[in-house]
DNA sequence: TAGCGTAATTTTGAATTCATAATTAAGTCA
DNA sequence: TGACTTAATTATGAATTCAAAATTACGCTA
């Protein structure tokens, strides 16, 4: 018999989809921390749901790359690795080039100003030096610009391996010259986006991975020889 | 009580891993057909499997874009588009062209002695006009190049979008001009590889996909145009 | 007979059950 | 005590059951 008064008991839509979702939120808000095992049974206990939609939704999480599934041992929070991120930067690096320069052609002078304003937001919380406001609107202005593309396939794409990239939490962690080249960066991204500049915004979102990956790689190695240490 | 001598009984591995690779052969081998119902019961008695495995499987599917779930109606085999063959090739060709830049950088010379010899037996099969035969050892060539550019996370991005396209048993569809055409980019790719030319293997990998989705958009409209008239 | 409304049937989504594999706990012996 | 074996417990994978939704079949009325 179920749980009757579960904490978060779920409703709408097919409780999969759905738990496809909350699951997506735990694991990259690392309350389901990466090398853990998914703990099916509470899972089900705090949603207030049976084993079965739960495991649909693992499923998918596992075909994303969000979790490993091992026989007769369960699920597990797949880990965030060197490896893995030079692998996955480079192909997030194509598609986000790829979105600059289908947005240039079809992006409105709204959209434009939109992406503006957030763009000003951002240099704001770069001055106040408020890196989790930068990040916060840093993917906003990434998600417009993958919006101004018209092309799902490339935002879905794009999502499921950023989804991968950001179970690190420390992604966000960027050294002061680092954070000031991005915003240098990022000030070339909205010049290029206005004037729709094709070919120049791709090249620069590109670059603009491959830095990110370098600095997402270094922080990587220097947790590794921490933990070697220790 | 579960069918015990159930025509295609499997055994090794997840059952519903299995069932995933089983069920994506079916419909890219369109038996079971693009916007059709997927027989769910039929399906469980075929494997000899239950309903359980079966119906995670078709959750991945579903997220892969191969079905459709329609809330309390069952899945359907979803349907190749022109506006999702306009949306899918752009980005498969930017992935393709980051494979052919990144083989060109880790590719050994047995590889391209192997591709070079698919590559030959391709051509003997354009003189000898055996579209089945070309199609498959094409395929195996866009394999290899992958393969070569040792990214997983590409190989596997590269195809599931391949997947989607391939539901379309006419993608295999060409005029003569178009097969002229496709050869002789063909020998572009076989140069540029075997020169380890990056760029340009990049560039040639990119117009090829924009070619071949305009090839392919053009059947799918004349199609459209001959089912109105039914 | 065509259209509508209702009952029977089937299908779906999700919970439950069940056999088996994996893990943990307990006991044995050197 | 500590390694090894075996029994008890738990977790997993998959089949089955069950309630609700959708579909089909049937009969009624105009």
């Amino acid at each position: 018999m179920m749980e009757e008064n579960a904490p978060e008991t779920i409703a709408r839509k097919s409780l999969h989809h759905e738990l496809v979702d909350r699951l997506q939120l735990l694991i990259i808000g690392a309350e389901l921390a990466p090398g853990t095992k998914v703990p099916e049974k509470a899972l089900c206990a705090r949603f207030g749901v049976s084993r079965t939609p739960l495991r649909e939704a693992l499923k998918v999480l596992a075909s994303d790359g969000l979790v490993r599934l091992e026989p007769n041992r369960g699920a597990w929070v797949t880990r965030v690795t060197i490896g893995e991120v030079e692998e996955v930067f480079p192909v997030l690096g194509a598609l986000e080039a790829l979105s600059g320069e289908l947005a240039c052609k079809s992006i409105t002078e709204e959209e434009i100003q939109a992406v503006r304003a957030l763009h000003d937001q951002m240099m704001q919380s770069y001055e106040q030096r408020d890196l989790a406001t930068y990040f916060a609107i840093n993917q906003k202005i990434h998600r417009a610009i993958l919006t101004a593309a018209r092309n799902k396939t490339l935002t879905t794409s794009c999502q499921a391996l950023s989804l991968r990239m950001q179970r690190a939490r420390y992604l966000a962690n960027m050294t002061e010259g680092r954070w000031y080249e991005a915003v240098q960066e990022h000030e070339m991204i909205m010049q290029f986006l206005a004037a729709r500049a094709g070919k120049e915004l791709a090249k620069t979102l590109l670059d603009h991975m491959d830095a990110k990956r370098a600095s997402v790689v270094q922080w990587l190695q220097s947790q590794e020889t921490t933990a070697d240490r220790a």
